[in-house]
RNA sequence: UCCCCUGUAGCUCAAUUGGUAGAGCGGGCGGCUGUUAACCGCCAGGUUACUGGUUCAAGUCCAGUCGGGGGAGCCA
C-alpha cells in the first residue's frame, strides 16, 4: 500500500476518515495505557503536526517491538483513520499493523529527546536536528520562501540565470574570497620572481568562490532585460555574528531600463510576496514560531505585507539621527553627513524612529561601490539599503552606472585597474541602458520572518569561521 | 580580529562568604491511566572542558589553552 503524507491526512481528513491508510515516519513519543493500547506519535516532516496512532496490544509484535519504541525510531503504521476519541488531535489511526524499519541504538544517548534543547547544542548534532520541531519548521519555511521567490520572478517575467559559483574575476570587491585551487599546498609552483604560478593551476589562473553574481548577471540583463540569480554565495570574512555566514544564499535581480525607485519597488514587492506566501502556506509552522520563538512574528509579517514601505533619503536619515542626538539619544559613534552608518544608527532608524523596515536611498558616493550610478548632485550615488528591525541590512542595491565615462572616472578615482573589468566595461560600450538591481540575503529574510535569533539556525548546515562540520 | 560573558549527568540547569555534587527531563524496571510536555515509585548515570597555580580545603579564586554565546567591524 502506498503511504499517505501526514499533511494530506490532515488536509483531506474527511475523505480519509473511515478508510485504511498507511503512514511512514519517525516516532516522536510513545505513551502506554494499561487499557491495552499504546499511543505513538509520528512525524514525516510534511507538516508541523504529528499523527497519533493508537496501537492495540493484540498486535503480534506489541510486546517485542511496540513497547520498545523510543523517540527517533522509524516505522510504518497501517490502520483505520478515525476521528480522534481523545483531545489534542482531530484524527488518528487505529493501527492494525506496525512495522519497525529501524530502532534507535542506545536510546539513553539519542541526542534528540522530546524535551527542549538549546540551539547551540543542536548545532553540534546538525545531522539530527532536522528531526526537531524547530528545524522541521525551518526546513518547510525555507522551501516555501524559496519557491515564492521563483514564482514571484517568473510571474513578473524575470528569467533565472545560473551564474557561476567559481569566478575568475578578482574584481568583485565585496569581501574576502575563498580561493579555489588544485595546487599542491605542500609544493606550490612559483614564478621566477617568487609569486604563486597560477598558470599551473586547474583553470590556469587565480580563481575564487563567488561573493556575488551581480557582475555576471548584468551581462544577461543586457540581453534578457529582467533576470535574477538565486544561489549560494561565499564570503571568507572572519565574521562571528548571528547575522553572518561564510556560505549563504542570495537573491540578486537585475532589471534593465529601471531606476533606483523601480529597484526599491521591486524589492518591496518581492518581500511582500514572499511573506504573503509564508502566511498563507505555512500557518502551522508560523504558529509554532509565534508560540515558542517570537510572539510578534505573525503580527509583524501581517503588518509588513499590508503597509507601504517606509522610504527616506540618506540625508534625511542623517538629519533625523542628528536631531535625536540633540534630544539626548546617545550613540557611540558620531553622526554627520558622509558617514557610513554604524549598526547602532541603522538599528535606531528602523527600530525606534520608523518602527518597521525602511529603505534608505542615495548614499554618499565615497562610501559605496564603484559601479553605483552617480547622481547629478556630484555627492551621492543611487544606492539603497533596506534596513529591518533586529537584522539591520536585509537588502542592498543600487542603480548601476551605465555611462562609460562616468564609470571609468570613478574607477580611476578609486584606483581600480580598468583592464581587469574589460568585459564589464564592454556592456557600457555596446548598447548600454540604465539598469538597477539589489541583493537580498535569503537567510536574513528567514530570520526576519520567523524571529529566529541566529542565522546559523535557519540554514541546514551553517558554514562560519571554524565551523564546517557535517 | 577586538570587547564582554560562559563551560557541572545523554539534555536543560542548581550548588550561599571557597567546606567535599543535586533537581527536572531523557533512559531502565514497576504501578496507574483514551494518553498527549501524562502522572507516581525505584534504579543507573559525573576525572565539574583541559593544563598548571593559590589554599588545610577549589565546581567556586588566579593564569594559560580549547570550545560555546553575545556585542563590534565587514556585509547580505
Amino acid at each position: 500500500m502506498l503511504a499517505v503524507r501526514i499533511a494530506d491526512l490532515y488536509k483531506h481528513s474527511e475523505t480519509h476518515i473511515g478508510t485504511t491508510a498507511t503512514v511512514q515516519g519517525w516516532v516522536r513519543t510513545r505513551r502506554d495505557s494499561k487499557a491495552g493500547i499504546s499511543f505513538v506519535a509520528i512525524t514525516d516532516g510534511s507538516c508541523f503536526d504529528t499523527i497519533q496512532a493508537v496501537v492495540p496490544n493484540t498486535l503480534d509484535n506489541y510486546e517485542s517491538e511496540v513497547l520498545k519504541l523510543t523517540a527517533g525510531c522509524s516505522v510504518e503504521i497501517t490502520g483505520l483513520v478515525v476521528a480522534s476519541q481523545g483531545k489534542g488531535q482531530s484524527v488518528e489511526i487505529q493501527a492494525t499493523a506496525l512495522k519497525v524499519y529501524g530502532f534507535v541504538d542506545d536510546p539513553d544517548t539519542y541526542p534528540i529527546s522530546p524535551k527542549q534543547h538549546s540551539f547551540e547544542y543542536l548545532r553540534d548534532v546538525a545531522h539530527l536536528r532536522s528531526r526537531t520541531n524547530t528545524f522541521g519548521a525551518i526546513g518547510r519555511v525555507r522551501h516555501c520562501l524559496a519557491m515564492a521567490v521563483h514564482r514571484f520572478f517568473h510571474e513578473q517575467g524575470f528569467l533565472w540565470i545560473h551564474t557561476p559559483i567559481i569566478t575568475g574575476s578578482d574584481c568583485e570587491g565585496a569581501g574576502q574570497m575563498f580561493r579555489v585551487s588544485t595546487l599542491d599546498l605542500a609544493n606550490i609552483p612559483r614564478t621566477p620572481d617568487g609569486k604563486v604560478d597560477y598558470t599551473q593551476d586547474f583553470f590556469g589562473r587565480e580563481t575564487n568562490l563567488t561573493v556575488s553574481g551581480q557582475l555576471n548577471v548584468e551581462t544577461w540583463c543586457m540581453a534578457l532585460s529582467k533576470v535574477y540569480t538565486f544561489g549560494p554565495t561565499f564570503r571568507a570574512e572572519n565574521s562571528n555574528t548571528s547575522r553572518h555566514l561564510a556560505e549563504f544564499w542570495m537573491i540578486e535581480p537585475e532589471i534593465a531600463f529601471a531606476d533606483l525607485l523601480a529597484d526599491a519597488k521591486c524589492a518591496e514587492e518581492l518581500l511582500k510576496y514572499m511573506f504573503r506566501a509564508l502566511l498563507a502556506e505555512r500557518g502551522d509552522d508560523m504558529k509554532f514560531f509565534a508560540e515558542r520563538i517570537d510572539k510578534t512574528c505573525i503580527d509583524r509579517l501581517e503588518k509588513f505585507v499590508s503597509a507601504d514601505f517606509a522610504k527616506m533619503e540618506y540625508g534625511d536619515a542623517i538629519a533625523a539621527l542628528e536631531d535625536a542626538v540633540k534630544k539626548g539619544v546617545k550613540f557611540d559613534y558620531p553622526v554627520k553627513w558622509g558617514i557610513d552608518m554604524q549598526s547602532e544608527h541603522e538599528r535606531w532608524l528602523t527600530e525606534t524612529y520608523i518602527g518597521r523596515p525602511v529603505a534608505v536611498m542615495n548614499y554618499p558616493r565615497d562610501i559605496k561601490a564603484f559601479y553605483m550610478r552617480q547622481n547629478d548632485d556630484g555627492k551621492t550615488v543611487a544606492a539603497m539599503d533596506i534596513l529591518a528591525p533586529g537584522i539591520g541590512e536585509i537588502v542592498g542595491g543600487s542603480q548601476r552606472e551605465e555611462r562609460l565615462e562616468r564609470l571609468d572616472s570613478r574607477m580611476d578615482e578609486m584606483g581600480l585597474h580598468k583592464a581587469d573589468y574589460w568585459w564589464y566595461r564592454d556592456l557600457r560600450r555596446y548598447g548600454t541602458v540604465p539598469h538597477a538591481g539589489f541583493g537580498l540575503g535569503f537567510e536574513r529574510a528567514i530570520i526576519y520572518a520567523t524571529g529566529m535569533a541566529n542565522i546559523r539556525d535557519v540554514i541546514p548546515f551553517p558554514r562560519a569561521p571554524k565551523t564546517a562540520q557535517f
